[in-house]
DNA sequence: AAAAATATGTTGCATTTACAACAATATTAT
DNA sequence: ATAATATTGTTGTAAATGCAACATATTTTT
């Protein structure tokens, strides 16, 4: 007999729990993409420490954009990059120092402009290190199969073209 | 005359750009997550200060999971939220002394522990966020259908349970 | 022509974050 | 039983990041 009482509770509960129901910002795909970059940050770094590569997982995203985009100038890299100017500066510099790039004066629009282009050297440690850790990365993404990794990929670039045209950068 | 050597010598040199043709790291899916979470982290932040919501993403996101998990100690809430014990507690104090949280201590497996939950204030301050912005959470994601985001998120969730198992957190 | 605004890069500072060391306590190993 | 190891939280410090201010030069406005 008390079963039924516990049991027609147990469903009150239940249906004011529906009624109440909140989306949790934890539950968002906001900080799903969040959590999941955090993660993979992480792993990159402690693979880059356990390979012994000699630059940061930053530089080297410089490094790659920097191979694509010869003559790019500072400002403009820094809007790739999606950072400020003064730190794009920084990472340049060790980069430079590390002799990975050459940086030189130009003008660009009658304005003087720092511009760079990637070294042999920087070429060489560029796919040196791609093939380094292509199989670790690999190894990350195997289980889902790639035509839906590119389909999540394009759904992500769509989505960021829309974040773009709303956050105020100031770069 | 001259432009068919011309011709050739283009269609060389797209043999050959397409047989040493390199898989960039700015063209994968580690960096596209990295991007576009950056740039959901930015808005984010600008929205939270347009709005003069008078607490961080980092501690609505942590507000957030104490909401779900009445009880949790430091180490664990840590765990969820993949950040250090130290800032962790840090983001804990806050909110503690701004009234959301309650700590108490407790035993958890024999050991001393801070436990925590939501107040009533912060329950109040959790509800007032979210209505606040959920209309400017939607409008960046609404262009893409919402079963696509479902089908993404499923992606991810799962993508995030491999890295957790290869990533050394250390927490 | 003078003043205001813009573009580019650098410097300095304040905030955030990560990491290591520590303190206190409990468990496990020798 | 004593020593070694593990758990939990805090403190201190170094590195990363972002932001504002500055210096220089150019364009636009008045």
């Amino acid at each position: 007999m008390q079963h039924i009482f516990f049991t027609t509770y147990i469903k009150i509960l239940t249906v004011i729990r529906m009624a109440e129901k909140i989306e949790h910002y934890t539950d968002s795909i906001h900080y799903e993409l969040e959590q999941t970059s955090r993660l993979m940050k992480m792993l990159g770094k402690q693979l880059f420490e356990k390979l012994e590569i000699g630059i940061t997982m930053d530089e080297y995203a410089a490094l790659d954009t920097i191979s694509i985009n010869a003559g790019i100038c500072q400002r403009d890299l820094a809007k790739i990059l999606i950072k400020d100017r003064a730190n794009t500066g920084r990472i340049l510099d060790t980069l430079e120092q590390k002799g990975f790039i050459t940086r030189f004066i130009d003008t660009k629009n009658n304005r003087l402009v720092k511009k760079m282009g990637i070294t042999e050297k920087g070429y060489k440690e560029l796919n040196f290190i791609n093939k380094k850790i292509r199989h670790y990365f690999e190894s990350v993404t195997h289980k889902v199969p790639e035509e839906t990794w590119n389909k999540v990929q394009s759904v992500l670039k769509a989505f960021r073209l829309e974040l773009e045209q709303m956050v105020e950068t100031n770069i």
